[in-house]
Formats: C-alpha cells, sequence, structure tokens
RNA sequence: GUGAGUGUAGCUCAAUUGGUUAGAGUACCUGACUGUGGCUCAGGAUGUUGUGGGUUCAAUUCCCAUCACUCACCCCA
C-alpha cells in the first residue's frame, strides 16, 4: 500500500455509504422520538469558553483535567471543543433567556482527548435530552424510560437501566462525612487514584475498578443509605413509575457518575456487547448547575446517549436494499438531449434519477446502475424514439417491458413501492 | 498518559527452519454478449511487504527505532 499523504486525525471517522446513511437514520429516530416527547431541538456551538465546563463538570473531574481540547484563538481566548452538552445548553437557555420549564434535545459532535479505543473515539457523536424546571420525579421516570425506548427503537436488547440516588444539597455532606471516614480507616488497602480521592471527591471511589479497592468499599456508607426524608421520597417515587412503565431496572449503589453537578437521580445504559466500553449513555438530575451559571433556582434532569456505541450495539443493517434510484441509460449521442430531459422530468416528479454521460457503451452504463444499487434503468433508444415509448428495465427481477413517455413517472413510482 | 498485539494487492488473508520471478479468494478491467447489470466461462492488470536503519551471502520472515491501526488500563458517550 503506498503511503498516503493526508490521513484523518487519531480517534476521528469517516463514515461512507451505507454507514452514513445508518448514522443519519439513528439520528433522525432519536429526533422523531424526543419530539414525541415534547423536546425541541436546540444547537449550540462546538466550542465554548473553557470557564463553561471547568465551572460545571468540575475542577477536578478526569474529562477536565485531562480530556479537553483546550486552545486559545488568536485573540488569546480561552477555548474548548465541549466535552460534552449539558453545559453549553445550560449557558445558551440562561444567555437566551428561554422560559422555563423548557424541554431541549440535541444531537451533535462532541470532543474528548482520551486514547481511542472500541466504541471510544476522540470525535464522537452524541444525542441527548435536558429537561429544564421539572422537579417532579415522574420526569425522572419518563426521561429514563425515553433514553430506554431509543436502545430499544434501534433494536438493542441486551440493554440493562441502572439507577441510583446520590443524595442533594442536605445529605449529601453528611454521607461525604461518614464515607471520607469510613475510607481513611482503610486508607491502606486503596489504589494511588483512590487515596487521592477521599479528600477530592470520596463518591469516585465508587467507581474505581481495582479489586483492592472493590473490596474496601464493600461495606462503606451508601449515598441511599444517608438520604434525606425528600430524597429518599424522591427516588422512590421514580422507582415506582419506572416499575409502573414495566421498564426493568437495576439499583446499583456504586453508580455515581463522573460529573460534579449530578444530585439525586443518577442512571445508566450499559450492554453487554460493547466490551470494556460498556456504557451505552447516562445522566441524571443537576438541580444546582443552573443557579449555579447565574440563573434562577431551576430543578432539571437530562441525559446524553453516544451515537457511535449505539450503532455498535444495534444488529447491522438488513440485506442491501435497492435505492429509490432511477438510471436512465442512452444508446447513442442523438439520445442524450433527451436523456437529460428525462431526468430533469423524473427530479421535477421527486424521483431521484441519475445517468452515467461517461460510459460510452450501453453494458457499462448498466454496470454504473448496479454499482449505484438503483432499483431500474430506464434505456432511451432510437427503437424507443420512433415507438414513443422508455424501455423500463426493474434491476431486480430483470424484467422489462415498454412504458408510454407520459406514464413513465407513474411505473417508476408503482417499482419503487414493490 | 500507561501496556500489549498487528501492519503483505482496493478488501480479506497466505508465503515451510531467513533462500532468490511474494501467492490465493474477492473486487476491478477485457472478451464470449458491437441495445442490457447481477449468474457462468476464458483472459488481463495490481504490490517500494507501513517507513527508516541494522544483522546476514541472502530479510515479508530476525533485531532496533518510528508511524499507523487495534485491544486493554484509565475515563466515560
Amino acid at each position: 500500500m503506498s503511503e498516503l499523504k493526508q490521513t484523518r486525525p487519531k480517534g476521528t471517522q469517516d463514515f461512507v455509504p451505507p454507514d452514513s446513511e445508518r448514522r443519519r437514520q439513528a439520528e433522525a429516530t432519536f429526533r422523531h422520538l424526543a419530539e414525541t416527547y415534547g423536546y425541541r431541538e436546540i444547537i449550540t456551538p462546538t466550542f465554548e469558553h473553557t470557564a463553561v465546563f471547568v465551572k460545571s463538570s468540575g475542577e477536578t473531574s478526569d474529562i477536565v483535567t485531562k480530556e479537553m481540547y483546550s486552545f486559545k484563538d488568536r485573540a488569546e481566548r480561552d477555548l474548548t471543543l465541549r466535552p460534552e452538552g449539558t453545559p453549553g445548553v445550560v449557558r445558551a437557555v440562561l444567555e437566551n433567556q428561554a422560559r422555563m420549564p423548557c424541554r431541549l434535545y440535541y444531537v451533535g459532535p462532541y470532543f474528548r482527548y482520551s486514547r481511542p479505543q472500541k466504541g471510544r473515539y476522540r470525535e464522537f457523536g452524541q444525542v441527548g435530552v435536558e429537561a429544564l424546571g421539572e422537579a417532579s420525579p415522574l420526569t425522572d421516570a419518563e426521561v429514563i424510560f425515553l433514553g430506554d425506548a431509543f436502545f430499544r427503537s434501534l433494536g438493542i436488547h441486551d440493554c440493562t437501566t441502572q439507577v441510583n440516588s446520590i443524595g442533594c444539597r442536605e445529605c449529601r455532606p453528611g454521607h461525604r462525612d461518614a464515607l471520607r471516614n469510613y475510607l481513611l480507616e482503610r486508607k491502606e488497602q486503596l489504589c494511588g487514584d483512590c487515596r487521592l480521592r477521599i479528600d477530592r471527591n470520596p463518591l469516585r471511589v465508587f467507581d474505581c475498578k481495582v479489586e483492592a479497592c472493590r473490596q474496601a468499599v464493600e461495606g462503606a456508607p451508601t449515598p441511599r443509605q444517608h438520604l434525606c426524608e425528600a430524597c429518599k421520597r424522591h427516588f422512590e417515587q421514580v422507582l415506582a413509575d419506572l416499575t409502573q412503565r414495566s421498564l426493568p431496572y437495576e439499583v446499583n449503589d456504586r453508580l455515581v457518575r463522573g460529573l460534579d453537578y449530578y444530585n439525586r437521580t443518577t442512571f445508566e445504559y450499559i450492554s453487554a456487547s460493547l466490551g470494556a466500553q460498556d456504557s451505552l449513555g447516562g445522566g441524571g438530575r443537576y438541580d444546582y448547575l443552573v443557579e449555579e451559571f447565574g440563573g434562577p433556582d431551576t430543578p432539571a434532569i437530562g441525559f446524553a446517549l453516544g451515537l457511535d456505541r449505539a450503532l455498535l450495539a444495534a444488529p447491522p443493517a438488513a440485506g442491501p436494499a435497492r435505492r429509490h434510484l432511477a438510471f436512465v441509460v442512452w444508446l447513442t449521442e442523438s439520445e442524450l438531449g433527451e436523456t437529460e430531459k428525462l431526468a430533469a422530468k423524473l427530479r421535477a416528479d421527486g424521483i431521484p434519477a441519475q445517468v452515467d454521460y461517461d460510459a460510452r457503451r450501453v453494458k457499462a452504463q448498466f454496470k454504473s446502475a448496479d454499482a449505484a444499487q438503483a432499483a431500474c434503468c430506464i434505456i432511451i433508444g432510437p427503437d424507443e424514439l420512433a415507438k414513443g415509448v422508455y424501455s423500463l428495465k426493474d434491476l431486480v427481477s430483470g424484467e422489462q417491458h415498454e412504458v408510454p413517455f407520459d406514464a413513465i413517472t407513474a411505473a417508476v413510482r408503482k417499482r419503487f413501492r414493490d
């Protein structure tokens, strides 16, 4: 293989047909589903002032400390390619003084500087929703249900839903202290990372996969044990509504999530068929974030789902379907004018039409049509023009018959329906 | 950022213990079929063996470096 002069940057992906079409399809499915629940699309910049992410995700979170694509522009502004969606949405909602409550969804590329592997890319596709100004536990359950519905509509069936509650301003400090004391007593057993976490964010120790840490944390005080009455009731209502909706779930006490802004409900969707990167998506409540951005006290909840991983977990597309495309084939140059006219008419009638202007022989044109996966060919030759017909050939069945000039659109439409 | 594995034709892969013109399938092109794709048959074209160095009479094969990809750690989508 001769060396290509230009290759794509590490961790980025090209989507060529039909992969690009499969991806679009999944996005369309999500848009439709989200709109079904009353969400409307929000489009925000792909980069923001770095402070937007640092303030919301947490100064010490891994995303902020080592995974951001940050740069200075020509005026020395500190900018960052968005590593996640929520902070930008919250910023935009406040900046545009959107009326609360409001339900927003988004679709787009996100960027994190981490080493690529299966299901993890430096540029990746994410879809998400944010329900701002809604405090009810029923909203939590509906949001969790919506994420699950998206995966199911893509044909993903091995997806399990995990939920947890990490409490609020009232009950978190109590738990934090209890957990910190518990961990300090067992500091010797913990890995280096976790020893640092004791001070910075003890909750994250629950996330650690090191076996020693897992054991040490076995009997640790869980967030759930320390929930205040209000949080406890909220969580119970979330679970009750999930049950009501017949959505199977697992309560996972170790599910704490990596972003600082979460409170109360957290959840995550896990797939068994993805390898190490098994999280299809996740989210949670972030009742304090809007206020921290300088806005009014506003409860909120949302999720982000990984498009790349969803497509990885979804069953492969069905067999090679023919495209709704008519290929117009010409015999000699004297039919070229007629060929262009027919193609124009078909397109005006809403039928995608293509012509191979370069291939001189009919055989080569048919090969092009086949390679393009066209559903049919329309042949224009001297004989046809003399008789006032086109020859219409179905490329799947191989059948061919003559169609009067003015009946061609209807005849092709019929082919597409079959 | 750390570790391991893999780089041979457009694609998927071969090539005995290092041994001289690096093969096969598929895709591609041509013809059988000068108005017809897919099937069949016959023929044809294709590689600086990722790159750079080293060992050797001889390197796709062994060694070093480098780059790329993959998987895992980490982190999470």
